[in-house]
DNA sequence: CTAGGTGCAAAGGCTTTGCTATGTG
DNA sequence: CACATAGCAAAGCCTTTGCACCTAG
């Protein structure tokens, strides 16, 4: 795969944010600085990361989100609003003692579900 | 919410399974027992339903499939094929180690991602 | 009667893909 | 010249939603 301008500027962007986005927020800060990017472009590079190693993809609530540490981490995934949160940068998840049946393990999600504080102040608004 | 027949049928097909069903999947199994429900009705119930805590939502590849199990317990999941397995049926988590930043926690995912052996060994094949 | 649930189909939203153009070696 | 990639827009796919009808209390 070529390093492209476009490549580079799509990994520089999740390297420089911890706040897990997802497609459409990297497209819109990478047209800031190539206002012709495709948002094609940013999809078709993303996929080839993850297939790479070099980010790790997060599902949640239908929408991909992605993140530069690829490092097995936990985080905290917000119900109502959609946040994702680090709850640190690693976790030593000691996966030998698992049963894999034959799988050829690629990465590990240690995903904590619940209601962050802001959603939990705003329950009862319309 | 009351409990309709298509309401009961939605809950024994998903605890009668253990392949972490998406949508369609038990909308097929569904119409042969209720042959005029409703692809939405399906959907509206795994929310309700998840809503409650009855069941769990795991979201991979951009497809939600939903768990009769809601105890904590891994899950290894096939990034070629999206199939989903239990490693065991539960897990103990010691999740008071963890700084929650104030979330109330609602569920715990633990996903193994990776390629399972039935890929693995079509790995070459067009 | 009246609230909530269902069926149906249309709409919605995120993602993928086909095609042409472009840039690099 | 060959080939991977980008830009653009259309298509695809899963999911949600609006509305009229129905059913239990």
């Amino acid at each position: 795969m070529r390093m492209t301008p476009q490549r580079k500027l799509i990994i520089d962007i999740l390297k420089s944010t911890k706040s897990h986005p997802d497609a459409l927020w990297i497209y819109q800060n990478a047209i800031k600085k190539m206002p012709r990017m495709g948002l094609g472009t940013v999809y078709r590079t993303l996929d080839q990361l993850e297939r790479d190693g070099e980010i790790k993809r997060i599902d949640f609530k239908g929408i991909a989100h992605y993140d530069a540490n690829v490092n097995v981490h936990p985080h905290l995934l917000c119900s109502k609003c959609g946040k994702i949160v680090d709850i640190s940068d690693s976790y030593d998840l000691d996966i030998k003692n698992f049963d894999l049946k034959g799988f050829k393990v690629e990465s590990i999600n240690l995903d904590i579900i619940g209601i962050c504080p802001e959603c939990q102040s705003r329950k009862g608004e319309s």
